[in-house]
RNA sequence: GCCUCUGUAGCUCAGUCGGUAGAGCAGGGGACUGAAAAUCCCCGUGUCGAUGGUUCGAUUCCGUCCGGAGGCA
């Protein structure tokens, strides 16, 4: 099935797929929730997870189980070799796919996930250049910036992409800058340009916005503390020893769970030291992780410590489909 | 019991020759278009242990009390 879509953006609305997303830091509880409401609305879950696609790993990142997923099909999960790169684009595309046949077959596509920059790609329909990335090219630019600083790629970008050299000169992000260029010098037009092209095809999309999180931080991040000491008991040490020992490609060994865990294997650190780290970045990416949610205007909050029971905070959720199904 | 040291931000500590204070870490806020669990930007949050005294003015000096550490017995 082909998705409809249209490019004046003012007429069939309609015609707008339905789908309900899930988001929220890590440890706030996505995982049972979404399951619950696929057992429900007859769904099925499309992870938008950025480590969760990698083939093992399964404690650091807090893969359901099959007998968490209770038989809801789960998509986009445990599918790609962790020594393999992955991108937005390519999640774009695979759940884009995900989300025609899970409606073809009559379901409700759940999109559950904690990498922002997924959700909103997807639901945003943001189209990327059919250009591959050219990674000999960012090394390159990698490493002239480690040994001349970002003044010389701002000089760079700025000899033919001005609007984003001036956009990226105050905040000194070394990764933005070097794609900029990049991105120029593998197709010839400017990220500023693609960035408006990126938005000029409507999203197909009428999402059902659930935002997870807790009124209060600190149970947040008791919680955070609390998964990663489980996480420790069912074997996380031993996950993080093959991990690091296969000699993975850098985006999965950058999961949290792992990198933090090395200074004990190399004898340097405390275990406990260790944990205390890993436990305060994870704290970090919650936060980081809410920081991109907030600003989206159209999310509908649930806050757990709201609700006196699991069930209330379902019993909200499930309002809040209906309601966008009825006036969405 | 006596002596010495000590009490300043959530933690570790600086400092004020008397004019209500600042670092690191923790923490908070923000950004985000092909690595995003990544990569960056901004921000000091305080009854200076308590209480009297001296002083125009005390977190700072003095007394007492309370808490902590060490030493002598």
């Amino acid at each position: 099935m082909k998705l409809k879509s249209s490019s004046a953006g003012c007429d069939i609305l309609e015609n707008l797929i339905k789908v309900v997303s899930i988001v929220g830091p890590t440890a706030s509880g996505k995982t049972k929730l979404s399951i619950k409401l696929a057992k429900m609305f007859n769904g099925e879950i499309i992870s938008a997870d950025s480590m969760q696609i990698y083939k093992g790993m399964q404690i650091a990142t807090a893969k359901p189980t099959v007998d968490e997923m209770e038989g809801i099909k789960h998509h986009l999960i445990d599918f790609v070799s962790p020594d393999e790169t992955y991108s937005v684009a390519m999640f774009v595309k695979d759940a884009s796919e995900c989300i025609s046949d899970i409606i073809s077959r009559g379901k409700l596509p759940f999109i559950v996930g904690g990498t922002g920059l997924y959700v909103d790609s997807l639901l945003n329909h943001i189209t990327f250049s059919e250009e591959q990335r050219d990674e000999k090219l960012s090394l390159e630019l990698r490493k002239i910036y480690e040994e001349e600083g970002i003044e010389t790629l701002l000089k760079m970008l700025s000899e033919f992409d001005i609007d984003s050299a001036n956009r990226l000169k105050t905040e000194k992000n070394p990764k933005r800058i070097i794609r900029a260029i990049e991105f120029y010098k593998t197709t010839g037009t400017t990220i500023t340009e693609q960035n408006k092209k990126s938005r000029l095809v409507k999203s197909p999309y009428k999402p059902i916005k659930i935002g997870l999180n807790f009124k209060d931080r600190s149970k947040l991040y008791e919680r955070v503390n609390k998964r990663v000491d489980i996480m420790l008991e069912s074997g996380l040490l031993n996950e993080a020893k093959e991990v690091i020992s296969n000699k993975l490609s850098l985006t999965s060994v950058k999961a949290i769970g792992y990198k933090e865990l090395l200074p004990y294997f190399n004898g340097e650190k405390t275990l406990e030291e260790c944990i205390d780290k890993l436990k305060m970045e994870t704290r970090r990416y919650s936060k980081r992780q809410i920081t991109w949610f907030k600003r989206d205007l159209d999310m509908n909050w649930l806050y757990a410590d709201e609700y006196n029971s699991f069930e209330e905070l379902l019993a909200k959720a499930v309002e809040i489909i209906k309601k966008g199904y009825i006036y969405g």
